[in-house]
DNA sequence: GTCTATAAAAAGATAGAC
DNA sequence: GTCTATCTTTTTATAGAC
């Protein structure tokens, strides 16, 4: 009937999976790898109750079978599946951080670019946005412990690293900023969510001008509240 | 296979609905507004595909073949339900606005009451918002013509209602607003999105301290925008 | 570990009586 | 219009061979 949250025992507590102490085989990662990655694909596509254990087995070469034998169902096949990607897209938001914002040569320009950037992940892992999609809208079915570790990951995770750059920002003395968290917090609405909210995290596309628009009015409007009074 | 978009005929191109000619009987809009009733909520909590027509059927207190007279299919019934469900909120919400912002006395202060009162109709019509994350996830599968029309009832009402509140405390003097659409957006993110975006939608109760801190930031941020320079 | 075949349950939609 | 009973398909999960 409801699914997360209604396994017999609590042996699946642990989030981390992935016990590296399997057998001597060397091809067992390899598929449990496909099945991940076709299990985001599928998944994002079809949201999770619509999503057949079949259409993975499928699209991952595998059989069934397999799939149950490293997975006790298909809700933990689709906790795993989250969590790795949280992670994946979280370590691609930081290099993305590094690669725009590790020397700031015109502030806005390079802010523009980091965000344009973020935005253009919708598109690089739209499989992993569709997931997120999904769940967002299970969360209330979705294991409170496993929401968390997922929130943890993936966005509190990108957050804590936007706040680090704007204070480091703001010590060079680029950025006038009294909370860190709020003005991370301002940042991404006004130039991540507002490209978003409006396309479904990029299910429904809004065309480059418009997400131009939006980053380049995000970013200005950011700088007209911490660009220092004096120029840096 | 695949729902919304995989009707044999385009009969169903018509979103309005509801056709007024029907027979006679008085008391056949009681039960179809008790479907409709249980329908949101039930979407709601369970999603689309999860919902049976069986679980509507009974907390509806009506024969599952009831329904199937009423409405084509599972599909043409969530459609129904959303666009109502978006019409309704967004009448509540522009009477949340005549409420708080048709005499401006202190204008943070009823920008803020006028802030919480929108955050608070994640509660009041917590159905209704279960069924918007159930619409966003599902974005991709819902046929565009049915989507377009729920988003014109639903967010881009609201959007406009909001811009035309903004542009008339411009004209008065209580706002510098250069482009209302901007602000209106900017508006929404600051003090509305804040909200629903760490909380799905109030799915996951954030607590009300919380939601002030996060509207009180808002408001005061927007109006570090917004307000003139000189005081009105 | 991986496969084919199958069990067991659930869901969308319809038949036919009243 | 409304109901009970049913058809048909799909789905999760497992048995058992290799």
């Amino acid at each position: 009937m409801s699914w997360m949250g209604t396994s017999k025992g609590n042996s699946a507590m642990t989030v981390t999976a992935q016990s590296a102490a399997g057998p001597a085989h060397r091809g067992m990662p390899e598929k449990r790898k496909a099945i991940v990655r076709a299990a985001r694909a599928v998944f994002g596509r079809e949201g999770y109750t619509r999503t057949s254990v079949d259409t993975i087995a499928a699209e991952a070469g595998v059989s069934k079978r397999t799939i149950y034998n490293h997975f006790a169902d298909k809700e933990q096949l689709f906790q795993e599946v989250a969590l790795a990607g949280a992670t994946e897209v979280t370590t691609a938001q930081v290099q993305i951080a590094d690669r725009h914002l590790y020397k700031i040569v015109d502030l806005e320009r390079d802010l523009v670019d980091f965000a344009l950037a973020r935005v253009a992940s919708l598109t690089v892992f739209a499989d992993h946005w569709a997931l997120v999609r999904t769940i967002e809208a299970e969360a209330t079915r979705i294991r409170p412990a496993v929401l968390e570790a997922w929130q943890e990951a993936g966005p509190r995770e990108t957050h804590r690293e936007l706040s680090r750059r704007l204070a480091q920002f703001a010590e060079q003395g680029l950025l006038e900023v009294a909370d860190y968290d709020q003005a991370a917090r301002h940042f991404n609405l006004l130039t991540f969510i507002s490209v978003t909210q409006p396309s479904f995290y990029g299910a429904i596309p809004l065309g480059q001008e418009r997400i131009d628009e939006l980053v380049a009015d995000g970013v200005r409007t950011f700088l007209r509240l911490y660009r220092p009074a004096v120029a840096g």
